[in-house]
DNA sequence: TAGTGGTCTAGACCACTCA
DNA sequence: GAGTGGTCTAGACCACTAT
């Protein structure tokens, strides 16, 4: 009867969800009656389901029962990384230049965005970030200073802004955008490429509470890739 | 003292996290403090801690306890969805256009990634996705004829190889690759654009446990943006 | 070795919702 | 009304690992 473990119970039953012994939409035993086949208490069968449930590939309903998904929505995770860690995994060495450091009052469209009013200034950066000397990515970011005070007294030269506001707010949320743009006179220079290149565009903003913190567009050179696992 | 429920005990101790009162890396209380302090079982602690480690808020070591993160990683979730899901989303009437369904000798790119040996032959397929009849994307696709044998006799009239192939391969893995590129001349053709538009590219290669299933670019056009939250 | 989290159990009660 | 999943509890044992 194998042993008793949500972890080998859950494997065991996606197998038969996997292998078609439940087909698309049907109805699998109440929890009860697994906990019987199985030999193990209602609660470890629990929790194998609600993990499959969770995983996109069971429905779950109060008297209604639990069913294979019929309409199965394949689901990503992925890390949103600092550019730092993608440099270094690739085994390179990462610097960076910040290349524009002033408070000035923002576009309307980031004025929205970090939901400043009128009159306020923010924190504009430009920085270039090189892997082994070579230009890698380039950033334009705004910060919310009113959010964020102490941005003011920090010296960029070994920590990078996207490191020191993942670190002083640790646990904010955000959105982000995925696209691609072809680069303009002035990102084609940052990062040493020709006008007209296609590059990757990620957007970011993040808040924490009620706060907005940043805004930001990160180009990555040409040749960058994405990668996540179903 | 609250009501007792793994959610609001879960909710509780991210707004301590959230707030500062535990650092960044410093030790929070046993399960069976928090137990004592919220007035419950341990169990229930224990599925909020769990919970909240999967978020990557904790990290937790037997005997060593349970940390606050030191280098929070934002992860985000996203769904991979069918083209025709997202066009309709828009509010827009899919259709969709197979210019191309033959069965050949795929190149080796694609052998390695279908897992085929030097002689067998895989369906190539090429489809034009339309948004009220706009182009809306453009899709070069390989299908492993000897994992999926129906596929010969189903006619993608109605619906498309995408749906066709997440109904009876329902639960598959897959790698997914997001890249920015210039469009070809073919490509450009394919969505009405100019070639050298910047284009959003998605490969992704899908297998069911020993069979590779099928392996596919797909062009958005341009202005095509990925969304997700953090 | 001792303290911590990981897990299982048996029983219980409740909330939802289908018929 | 009755059957299902959602959840809590108290107790238990084990696996891991810091000291």
């Amino acid at each position: 009867m194998i042993k008793n473990s949500h972890h080998q119970v859950r494997q065991l039953l996606q197998e038969r969800i996997e292998s078609g012994e439940w087909a698309l939409g049907a109805l699998i035993p109440a929890e009860i009656d697994l906990a019987d086949e199985y030999g193990c208490a209602r609660s470890t069968i629990n929790r194998a389901l609600q993990a499959l449930a969770d995983a996109g590939m069971l429905v779950r309903k109060r008297k209604g029962g639990t069913r294979v998904c019929d309409l199965p929505v394949r689901q990503a995770k992925f890390a949103i990384p600092i550019v730092r860690e993608q440099v270094e995994e690739l085994g390179c060495i990462y610097t960076h230049n910040v290349i524009e450091n002033v408070l000035e009052i923002p576009p309307s469209s980031v004025m929205t965005r970090l939901n400043l009013s009128s009159k306020q200034s923010a924190l504009r950066l430009e920085t270039i970030h090189f892997a082994d000397e070579k230009p890698f990515a380039y950033e334009q970011r705004w910060v919310n200073v009113k959010a964020v005070p102490d941005v003011l007294n920090v010296p960029f030269n070994n920590i990078s802004m996207n490191e020191w506001l993942v670190k002083s707010v640790p646990f904010s949320n955000g959105d982000v955008v995925f696209y691609a743009v072809n680069a303009d006179q002035k990102v084609a220079d940052s990062i040493e490429t020709e006008p007209g290149t296609a590059l990757f565009v990620v957007e970011r903003t993040t808040w924490s509470k009620n706060d907005f913190i940043t805004t930001l567009k990160l180009f990555y050179k040409q040749g960058y890739q994405l990668y996540t696992r179903l």
